[in-house]
DNA sequence: CAGTGGTCTAGACCACGTA
DNA sequence: ACGTGGTCTAGACCACTGT
């Protein structure tokens, strides 16, 4: 591996350069969750450094959770993490597993559009970028259990646009394809409207919860999701401990 | 400073050893906000190792934010953060100045009891421990924006037992002085009841934001706070770059 | 100016896990 | 058994900053 174009980074410890350099190449793809990542000898060699320079870059990207290492198999990309790692949100299908219910989902709409200016706003789109529209309902039981309202960009992930989320949910083929670097998440409670109110069988003016979850990889947007659940039979749970190693 | 007492911990490695002697004595309160960390080179001395060891320590106890370094000043202990560096829940006064209206608070209620079957359950307090139990209103202007219930653990914070909280409401009165390490919180949607309705001076049944938040240090439970929110005057952001420096 | 942290080196030994 | 990562050393030079 050569050291990449670092012209824009410079005055930047070499440890860190070395971390940005292969942080760029798994986040962009170019090296896809089970790619072996260079040995710390051959970076070594690459960067003309000493060892412990490029041990200090790849124990930090192990410890960000990009890499996995082990001894004589070398380091791998690891594959992407679900966002409950960091914001214990699980994917709907295992929340509902875990609740003892059979769990089914329905996507409602499918539509490819150029996105408009609340797309740009919201998910920071530029121009007239393609996104995929999509509704799905969750089901816990016979019940429904989530509301999910997305956009996808398509620039960003262009399978996606000829996937039929027949057996993941938009939401988990997301998770297994497209590793995130920044996740943001605005959450807030909602009296159900009609409409809510008809897709989750739930009176109007229900307490509802509502995720706003906007997901990019480095600068690139991602996705923006709506999930809208029933108020009385979800709680949302987020445990930290700040930067702690 | 002399090592402590490593006989629980065999079998981490040096730098990690050190990183816990140090974390112990901030998160114990040994060490308050603004004293000086050792320099390296007395460190170095202390444990016998060499100045990468000590370094490697310090350097992650900056990264967790528990510290902060200067060259030729030294390393001093951080004030304990307030929680919206994680998850940005801003503290109250300052969320409703934000918003550009008045602040005030008012205690609504204040008794010490000994904690009960729930508040050990739920904040894992041990045995009879004594507990200080506070009921508070936040406004925004005139309005009111943000009931708080909370109950503090005594035995990690006695001196709240003799605290009034005048100036600062209970919340920011604790994050001035009790450092944390880990925060767990749980959010839902909820229909106003009857109580909660006459609090915030909403409907019966409007759609409310709560939130319940416990708190440690270290293993030792803090406080356990709820903070109900009307809902469609507040969202809750919390943007997330997993581990990453 | 002097003292501290930031970074890096060129070695070394060991533990672990795979082959 | 052997190759890799995990850890540590005893130096070194430099940048920054407070005095």
């Amino acid at each position: 591996m050569k050291p990449q174009d670092t012209s824009r980074t410079v005055s930047k410890s070499l440890h860190q350069r070395i971390l940005s350099d292969i942080e760029g190449r798994i986040l962009s793809g170019e090296w896809p969750p089970g790619h072996r990542v260079p040995f710390e000898y051959e970076l070594t060699a690459a960067y003309g450094c000493s060892r412990m320079t490029v041990n200090k870059a790849l124990t930090q990207l192990a410890k960000a959770g990009l890499i996995e290492r082990r001894r004589k198999a070398g380091s791998v990309v690891t594959r992407p993490r679900s966002q409950s790692a960091v914001l214990q949100i699980h994917d709907i299908r295992t929340e509902v597993q875990e609740l003892g219910l059979p769990y089914r989902f329905e996507l409602t709409r499918r539509r490819k559009r150029k996105c408009n200016a609340d797309d740009r706003e919201r998910l920071g789109l530029r121009d007239a970028a393609s996104v995929l529209e999509l509704a799905c309902r969750h089901f816990a039981g016979s019940d429904p259990f989530c509301l999910e309202e997305r956009i996808i960009n398509l620039s960003a992930v262009p399978e996606a646009e000829h996937e039929a989320f027949k057996d993941d949910a938009p939401g988990a083929w997301l998770v297994k394809r497209v590793p995130w670097s920044t996740a943001e998440h605005t959450i807030r409670a909602m009296g159900a409207d009609e409409e809510i109110a008809k897709a989750l069988a739930v009176a109007k003016g229900t307490a509802c919860l509502v995720i706003e979850r906007r997901t990019w990889s480095g600068e690139e947007p991602i996705t923006l999701a709506r999930l809208t659940y029933e108020g009385g039979s979800y709680a949302l749970t987020a445990r930290f401990t700040p930067n702690r190693n």
